[in-house]
DNA sequence: TTACCGTTACGAACTATATCGTATACTTGC
DNA sequence: GCAAGTATACGATATAGTTCGTAACGGTAA
């Protein structure tokens, strides 16, 4: 069997990733602007970190215009998975729901998400 | 009001932060024989974390033997909370639902852990 | 006393990440 | 063609985290 390659993502990374999952893929002038309504960072800054993504595989770039336009690699879901689930090995001593009953308990959720959670939790009751 | 000191500790620090919070408190050894049982070190390695970590004051210690006695200051439960909540507006786009639905789909939970969170559901919901 | 052992203290080296200044190249408008 | 603007490339620096070698200290057994 294939070993799969584990990256995890800086938060520097995260942050990158975060608008190229949102948008698809992006130039890094796109990018960086996404990233300076919430703080501050020099142009070349994001420009090296992309590159740096590139390095590491983490995107891929079009190269073909002298604009590079980057696309990731590593999915939203499978990045988001492997990172609960250190998480909770790290964290909650393997136990998922303790860490679902943080989540819950702590912010605020709207009843409807509530609900859908119900639905996920009777379907999954369901399958036992 | 008052700005709350954000400690956010290395992975590092949190492997030894498990065993302290496990243990109540523990001495370098006890740590970092717990910590060998998983993986690789040297002694004065653990050690020399134990010690920034008091630095930092993430720990105190007790020294009136040779052998001091470290105490996790801040708590598992507020560490939990910090670092869900990043990740759920770092990773999870600010929807605490979209972890909770990753981490339940995700991994096995028992029935009885699944009765649990829908009984914790419907006190948040009467809450309403 | 002295040799040994377990302990803490300290500092050096190494790695990773982040930040940015500067050089260089390409494009466009004049 | 050339200046201005916008890109990428590259390297230097700063900071943080990790690892470990070695010294120093104190207790204990012979």
């Amino acid at each position: 069997m294939q070993k799969h390659k584990v990256t995890k993502p800086t938060e520097g990374e995260l942050e990158i990733l975060a608008v190229l999952w949102d948008k698809g893929s992006a130039t890094v002038r796109t990018v960086h602007e996404e990233l300076t309504k919430t703080k501050e960072a020099g142009y070349t800054t994001t420009l090296k970190l992309m590159q740096i993504m590139h390095e590491k595989e983490m995107v891929t770039r079009n190269t073909e215009s002298k604009t590079h336009i980057y696309t990731p690699v590593i999915s939203k879901e499978k990045t988001q998975m492997q990172m609960v689930n250190k998480m909770i090995s790290n964290l909650f001593a393997g136990s998922s729901t303790d860490l679902v009953m943080q989540a819950l308990g702590g912010a605020k959720t709207t009843e409807e998400d509530l609900t859908r959670i119900e639905a996920l939790i009777a379907s999954l009751k369901a399958k036992k």
